[in-house]
DNA sequence: AATCGTAGGATTGTCAACAATCTGATCGAC
DNA sequence: GTCGATCAGATTGTTGACAATCCTACGATT
């Protein structure tokens, strides 16, 4: 790791990386992780890489044996998928209830800032970076939310839906959606005052097939509610 | 660590002690735990124990902040329990749907086992072990399903769970409830095959403690159904 | 007396080496 | 020819020491 901002430890750098190594697609479903090479790559010591790979662990990108390693995780199935989205819409409409009311210009501002990157990521055609944005995006809901657990559980979720969207996004090479404008939109909901109505947004929001359903849904998986895309 | 079983690795008995430790109350919220007094307590070098410290931090247990080290976290508030109970009770329902069908003999010799744990624990009054063969009984649904992201999703949920059962069991030093009795006819019902009146004694079953709180929306449309005891 | 700066101690972050365990490949027996 | 045991290599699990950082208490200054 030869020149990196030093502020957050090696740990979290090392797991970012990892993280979007997996999520790009450029780590294999199935490859095997050797620590002592990761440590080579990243030129540290295998202390941080291991603490890395059990935070990367507990996310669900990678799955680990004892004394055999990890193996990066192999991708959520279309019907968990279809599952714990719903689960994902009902945990951020409750954080935006809790916080509507106390809703300020500096929070404005903070969306502001991502909606910026946003946008310039959707310019750029960078993948990578529009999906960071918009789970940023949607974290500082959760995250203004003041409450820790619901954090927890709903980046439990979103991992796994994360993976999806990447993967998705990977395939088809085409345009990356232009998530930014609606990302606008709904922030100018909230800032109107309307709480039904904001809530009401972002639940549509979740939900939003965006024109591309999954059309390649698996024979078996019946879908139990209304076909999705899950993120964004 | 003297003389313990050492198939699992030091990173697991220790994370599962200090859980231990942290759930029975014995380490109180906010307090700091020092990596090199734990490892010394423990007998162990520091290695293990911070990545024993990861995992739990993750779990929610405990609050890292950089180079502060880890605090054990507050306990969670009432009403984020009874926000994500619901959805616990969505996530086994639908895993016991998955599995229902596949059930055979040797998944109820397994719960027999279990119950047979609980029942002990209960006779002698064993809190801990109580609540750990619950939890137990309830991961083999999850488990059984084989969806590694059900399962972590499951499992998030239910550390905060934990936590607040733990609790409320604490303060109330009355007879720990008869879980076994409970589970057992849970189980009954579910040898009897009848899938559909399985899910809904599941779902009865998993009850907040304070009735039933937000709907949460997942694929089958939820109904009321009478109150239960927390956790069990 | 109150506040700011500073030094000491304690704690976390990181590293390189040792010990235990597993993988797989070769060799021999049936 | 197939199956099982054995052994070398590689990989993980663990350790103790070093470096960087932070918290606390003390003392100087206004």
């Amino acid at each position: 790791m030869t020149t990196l901002e030093i502020v957050r430890g090696l740990r979290s750098q090392i797991a970012d990386r990892l993280r979007e190594e997996i999520l790009s697609g450029r780590r294999a479903p199935e490859e095997r992780l050797c620590e002592a090479a990761l440590a080579r790559s990243f030129g540290v010591s295998r202390g941080p890489v291991r603490e890395a790979l059990v935070q990367l662990t507990h996310e669900g990108l990678l799955v680990a044996k004892p004394h055999c390693g990890v193996r990066v995780a192999a991708p959520v199935p279309d019907s968990i998928l279809a599952f714990i989205v719903p689960i994902r819409r009902t945990i951020e409409t409750h954080a935006l209830s809790l916080i509507f009311d106390d809703l300020n210009a500096e929070d404005f501002r903070a969306w502001d800032v991502i909606l910026g990157r946003m946008a310039r990521a959707c310019e750029q055609r960078d993948v990578a970076a529009a999906v960071e944005q918009d789970i940023a995006f949607h974290r500082s809901l959760l995250e203004r939310a003041g409450q820790p657990d619901l954090l927890a559980i709903w980046s439990t979720i979103v991992a796994r839906i994360r993976s999806h969207f990447w993967q998705v996004h990977h395939l088809r090479r085409d345009a990356p959606i232009d998530v930014q404008a609606d990302h606008r939109q709904l922030v100018l909901i909230f800032q109107s005052g309307d709480k039904k109505a904001s809530v009401r947004a972002l639940k549509a929001h979740i939900a939003s097939a965006r024109g591309d359903a999954p059309k390649v849904a698996p024979p078996e998986a019946q879908r139990p509610c209304e076909n999705n895309r899950g993120m964004s």
